[in-house]
RNA sequence: GGCUCGGUAGCUCAGCUGGUUAGAGCGUGGGAUUCAUAACCCCAAGGUCGGGAGUUCAAGUCUCCCCCGAGCCA
């Protein structure tokens, strides 16, 4: 496999509750990144899982009558379970209870200790077990509450291991100036801004916390959270039934390419996270990307005000494209976005049903109606210069180029383009006026063939971000569908044909084989309707 | 309190280094059409570009102040 990997990570969700919309939204964006590397033939190495650690999985595991293994043994399998649903094509999942997990993480400690970057340190303050951290700024008055949980802070005092993360300050101011590590660029400031105010060691252990990985050396300590779960990344790529070997994940994708994540933990993957690998001599990730917050119809979604979406209800009322095209399309990725139930309809009917399902579909009946359920003669729609030709090559630039910005709207909106430019065409060239003439039936073939190629490109682009109406697609077109899943285990080399991957070859105008059969069209999108909320 | 990013048609947003009547999609209204999932295509209405002041021949676009929203830090 080599470090020509493209490695790219969801976060590691914390397995407090349930997964909700946002980590859906999150795993989906990746999804798409991952299936657009994969269809241009990189290796791609998917990483999602869970942080299964700390103080409050185990007093929440407490709450609900269960042992933390068990309370974080059913949150994690609901989320192998809802992503499977989701068909997400992730090619590993990660548990941070795992015992491989263990072992990586002792590995990675002794580096770091080896290193000189650990040191004791009395860590005293108003701590917030929900955000499992330490509160600098706790007023001063008695019984502080954490600004954003609204809890109670508990005082504590105790000596504590630290990493000395301030060693690293200039390697990490380095890392942050470099352009495109920090994605998006608006986010950039806020990190800087962080850093230059001097970098302070963290405490990376806890005292008489049963319910983490015991550090090795100091009884009584156990790791601090974040600083086993963001090893995760790492343990991810090894095998999981053998033994962990640190040095294995040189050879198995790392560095990652991407870590995507939201925009809260930002501060732990540009900065804490790099100066750990630094301390442990691993390779720095290329580029984090921050991703913005999901309000519903204008209102945070939350347990209190009882909005909150749930993704298994979603996918249940209304697949797997519709809410792919719906969060992809119309939320700029990195910016917040509001989920209305309105406009999602309306996205949803009028771009993928309307545009783009009602054209495979009328162009494809006509075809059959009058050229023997067959692709018609190409004619002179067999020229690259035909004018749909030129907008399908514009088009797969353009969404090439979004995807690998991470545009994913972009990447959706330049699709649409293209079969809006092809209904527009349809209309003007009106096949179905022209057959009224005999001596037009070559045009109408050509008319024909040309918005067919169209439709296959158009199918064929948007297999990463909606791989199933892709799929559909390209059945209706007599083509074989796209495997933008995860490969299923290596088959022998000769599976992969030679030449470039069959993606790209798809990007070629003139694909579409005249005279080959089409199937009776069904419509490949059905139009939502939703008689209730959400 | 310091800093960052936003505030442009009902909704989601474009508007680069300032320059003719401020744009797109959705929604709405109308027209055309019948191949099609009452779909497609065309046209139209709709905005004092958050507010105020300033710079300029000219500002959504620059400067300052203020208001609102999101966020980071203290």
């Amino acid at each position: 496999m080599g470090c020509m990997a493209f490695t790219l990570t969801t976060p590691l969700y914390y397995v407090n509750d349930r997964a909700h919309l946002g980590s859906a939204y999150t795993t989906l964006a990746c999804d798409a990144i991952a299936r657009f590397q994969r269809l241009r033939g990189e290796q791609v190495v998917f990483i999602t899982g869970c942080d299964e650690h700390g103080q409050k999985i185990q007093r929440t595991a407490e709450a609900s009558g269960l042992s933390p293994q068990a309370h974080c043994d059913a949150i994690s399998a609901g989320y192998r379970d809802l992503w499977s649903r989701w068909q997400i094509s992730h090619d590993s999942f990660i548990r941070t209870t795992s015992p491989q997990h263990q072992q990586l993480v002792r590995q990675f400690f002794a580096r770091v200790e080896a290193n000189g970057d650990v040191v004791e340190g009395r860590q005293q303050g108003w701590y917030c077990v929900a955000c499992e951290e330490f509160k600098d700024d706790a007023p001063g008055s008695q019984d502080p509450e954490c600004i954003i949980h609204r809890k109670p802070l508990e005082w504590r005092d105790e000596v504590n291991l630290f990493f000395r993360l301030s060693r690293y300050q200039a390697e990490v101011e380095a890392l942050i100036q470099r352009p495109g590590f920090i994605l998006p660029a608006t986010r950039q400031k806020e990190v800087e801004n962080f850093v230059s105010q001097g970098l302070r060691d963290f405490s990376i252990s806890r005292l008489d916390l049963p319910w983490g990985i015991p550090v090795p050396g100091h009884p009584g300590h156990t790791f601090y959270v974040w600083f086993d779960a963001l090893l995760g990344y790492l343990t991810a790529l090894l095998d999981p039934d053998k033994p962990a070997l640190l040095e294995q994940v040189l050879e198995r994708g790392w560095p990652a390419q991407l870590h995507v994540i939201g925009k809260d933990i930002l501060r732990f993957h540009a900065v804490y996270w790099p100066a750990m690998l630094l301390s442990a001599g691993l390779p720095l990730p290329e580029r984090v990307f921050g991703h913005g917050f999901l309000t519903r119809e204008g209102q945070k979604m939350g347990k209190s005000l009882g909005n909150v979406l749930d993704p298994e209800v979603l996918l249940e009322r209304c697949g797997r494209d519709a809410v792919r095209w719906y969060l992809l399309r119309d939320i700029a990725f990195g910016d917040d976005g509001d989920f209305q139930q309105q406009r999602f309809v309306d996205l949803v009917n009028n771009d993928l049903a309307n545009t783009i399902g009602n054209l495979l579909n009328r162009t494809s009946s006509m075809a059959r109606r009058w050229f023997a359920d067959a692709v018609p003669p190409a004619g002179e729609a067999a020229a690259a210069s035909h004018p749909l030709a030129l907008v399908a090559l514009e088009t797969a630039s353009k969404v090439n180029e979004a995807l690998t910005t991470l545009d994913f709207r972009g990447a959706a909106e330049a699709s649409l383009q293209l079969a809006i430019s092809a209904n527009g065409y349809l209309n003007d060239q009106a096949p179905w006026q022209r057959m009224k003439h005999d001596d037009q039936r070559d045009q109408v073939g050509s008319d024909l063939y040309a918005v067919l190629e169209a439709s296959r490109w158009l199918a064929v682009l948007l297999a990463p971000i909606v791989p199933d109406l892709s799929s559909r697609m390209l059945v209706q077109l007599g083509q074989q569908p796209f495997s933008s899943d995860r490969p299923k285990e290596a088959g022998p080399p000769s599976d992969q044909p030679p030449g470039p991957p069959r993606w790209l070859a798809a990007q070629q105008w003139g694909v579409l084989q005249p005279g080959l059969a089409l199937p009776e069209p069904e419509p490949v999108m059905r139009r939502l309707e939703l008689d209730s909320p959400l």
